[in-house]
Formats: structure tokens, C-alpha cells, sequence
DNA sequence: GTCTATAAACTGATAGAC
DNA sequence: GTCTATCAGTTTATAGAC
């Protein structure tokens, strides 16, 4: 601890340069040289690449589900009236944007760490987050799915995955679609105005009636 | 062309390792050994790994590019009326189901290289994707945008993507996703069935309302 | 806790014999 | 067109001095 804070340090610029270009493409060299820090510090605080991996994909996950956890529970406390669909939306997102302004970049990076985690096979990554983030997924889904009883567990179960997918891979390529955005339409949209875009689309891709059509 | 086809081994193998584990990943030495070919043969036949990830890429994209676009000359020879979002996605994903089953691994292995060359920053790929791929996605997204002339033009820009993401991140993962569907339900769904779950769900978001709520 | 030096293994790519 | 051998560079990780 004699430097300000080595371990953040690294941590900080592991989280920026996987974020940019991925886990296998981010070589210790890069991070150590980013953060001004010798190329054994990482071993030595943190053990292995993985183990670094991890820390710093803790750093998102960890407030992010105490975060939402926080708000549901205050959130019931208030009122008895069952929580629907577009309020459960609302508390996740809300819930996400509050534990990572806090943290670098906001909350893009996260987004990319995590549909990183999903897209290459990282198979400790994805053990790792089951074990850290599983009870808060299944409250929060349990929630979605009280509101709406008649549709097929199997069905939601599936659900859930297209709203994963449609959030992540949105906003973990948030800068690069947004570019595109402004040089076709010569429009900007913060990544605030873009999740309340996304906000009522996954709401009416979760709640969409089988029947209809 | 002395060994039953080096080039198509070469193909088949470093698809399914690509997919598998990730471009970064593969290592060329991985990929000669699974397709029983020498070293020197991917260097031989395609100058670079670089231009094997885009060969392999190409395998899936042109054909699915050729088929989609031949499906909707013969919708609109066949009927001169508008083709409308539920029909227009039903022949993207009919195009990708058609276009994938002649070659190996079906659609899957397909998704998860898309993802992949979104996620990891492969720059390069993103750029041959956009080159060769640039003209069928314009006709598809204007098709869909003329049955929605209401619609904010940005807001449906952004909405493509969501429905981008919602496709790729759960075809990508059917495998491993439809694994813990069995373990938690005992329920399995196929693919198809899968794509059938995400065909209205995909159509509902895309026309989503935005006055509703 | 930080440093240098180095181990041990792996990477993509190529030259040259056959 | 295929092979061996090898180059030159990279990777993670560690031992040992300070």
C-alpha cells in the first residue's frame, strides 16, 4: 500500500481494457504497463489471470446485486400491492445504473464484461457468476413471473434469455451502434434515453400474449 | 487435393473451434491437429488466420445473404402485397434454418461466430461482415420499417438491435441454456422450437407501441 | 510489497527439402 | 501441395534480491 492503491489500480485498468477487447486478447503485459504497476504485482495480489478476471468482474456484480436486492426490499416494504412486470423492469435497470456510476465507465463496461462472460466459453466465469449472482436472479425472476401466471414456465424461462440478450448485446456495443446512429440519422441517444427504449420493448416481449398474432 | 479436401477440413474444423472457444482461442496448431492436416497448410492455403476466421465466417454468411434474398424476390414476385413484420421474420428465420443445415453444426456454431465477432472487438471481422452482408440487411430493415411507418426511425434503429440481440445471445447459447431447461423443468425444447418461441416475441418488440403502458 | 531476471510454454508465420 | 524444422515473438507465472 505504499503506491496510492495498487490493486485498484490494476483492477481499474483490467476493467477498461477487458471491457475494449476482451479477456484472451488482454495480455497482463497491457494491464500492468496501463496501470504503472510491475508485471508480478498481479501474481502477487491476485494470483493468476483468472483470479483477476473474477475481482474484476466482482466489482460490478457484487453492488449490482445489492443494489437491486436493496431496492426490491424497500420497494415491498413500501407497499403490499405485488410488484408487475414494467415496475420489475424499472427497479433492474434503475438498480443497474446506480451501483456502476459509482464505478469507472459507467455502465457499458459492465455489459461488455458480461456478454463477454457469455459469448467466449468462459467456463469459470460463468460458474463464478451463478454462485455470486443466483439467488438474486431467481428473486428477481420469481417477481416477473408472478405477474404473469398463465404463461408457460418453460416459455418464460426462454423469455428471460431474449431480454438478456437484447439488453446485453445492446449496450455492451452502446458506442459503436450509437456512431452509427449518429452518421446515418445525424442522432444521438444517451445510453439513459437507450434503455428507456428498451425498457417497454422487453416489457412487451415478456408479456407477450401467446394468443395473439 | 491430394488428401480428401485440406481446405474443407480445414473449414469444418477451425468452425467448430471457433465457435466452441473463441477466435482468440484457436490456436492455428489446435485447428491442423483436429482436421489432421499439417502446420503449414492453414498458412498455405489461406496467408493468415486472420483471413481463415473470415473464410469460415463467409461460409455461413454468404449462402444465408443468397437465400434470404432469393426467398424475398419470390415473396414479392409471388404477391404484390407489402410483405408485413410477422411474415418478414418469418422468412429471415426460415433463410437462416434453409441456408445453415447443408453446412455442418447447423445454426448454432452460426450464431455463436456472429456473437463472437460482435463481443471480442474483432474489428477486422466486423468490417468484412458490414461489407459483405451490408446490402441484404438494408433490404430486410426497410422492408420491416415500411410496415411500421409510425415509428420513430431512430427508435426502430435502435429496436433492430434488440431484436439482434435477443436472437444471437440465445441461439448462440441453445445449448447450454436448453441444458438447464431440462435440468430445471425436464423439459427440452429443439432450436425450432426455440425460434418459434422467438419469432412473436421478436415481432411484438419490434412493434411494440410506444403510446401503450 | 516491489523489483529484476528468467523459466517454460505457447503463438503465428516462413524457408526450404521433397 | 505437403512436410520438417525453426524463427522471432509472445504469453503466464515464479524465484530470489532488495
Amino acid at each position: 500500500m505504499s503506491q496510492p492503491d495498487t490493486i485498484e489500480r490494476i483492477l481499474d485498468a483490467a476493467a477498461a481494457l477487458f471491457a475494449e477487447r476482451g479477456y484472451s486478447e488482454t495480455s497482463l503485459r497491457t494491464i500492468t504497463t496501463t496501470a504503472n504497476v510491475n508485471l508480478a504485482a498481479v501474481n502477487y495480489h491476485f494470483g493468476s489471470k483468472k483470479a483477476l478476471i473474477q475481482a474484476v468482474f466482482s466489482r460490478y456484480l457484487a453492488p449490482f446485486c445489492e443494489c437491486l436486492n436493496s431496492n426490491l426490499d424497500a420497494r415491498e416494504k413500501a407497499s403490499d400491492q405485488a410488484i408487475h412486470v414494467d415496475e420489475a423492469i424499472q427497479i433492474l435497470f434503475s438498480s443497474l445504473f446506480q451501483s456502476t456510476e459509482a464505478i469507472g465507465g459507467g455502465l457499458e463496461p459492465f455489459m461488455r464484461l458480461l456478454g463477454l462472460a457469455y459469448a467466449q466459453s468462459q467456463e469459470h466465469l460463468r460458474h463464478f457468476i451463478i454462485e455470486e449472482y443466483g439467488d438474486t436472479y431467481r428473486r428477481f425472476m420469481e417477481i416477473l413471473q408472478a405477474d404473469m401466471p398463465d404463461v408457460d414456465p418453460v416459455a418464460f424461462y426462454w423469455r428471460l434469455y431474449f431480454m438478456l440478450g437484447a439488453t446485453v448485446f445492446t449496450l455492451s456495443s452502446y458506442n459503436p451502434i450509437n456512431n452509427i446512429s449518429k452518421a446515418d440519422f445525424g442522432e444521438e441517444r444517451s445510453i439513459k434515453e437507450v434503455v428507456s427504449l428498451l425498457e417497454p420493448s422487453i416489457s412487451t416481449l415478456l408479456r407477450a400474449d401467446d394468443a395473439e398474432r
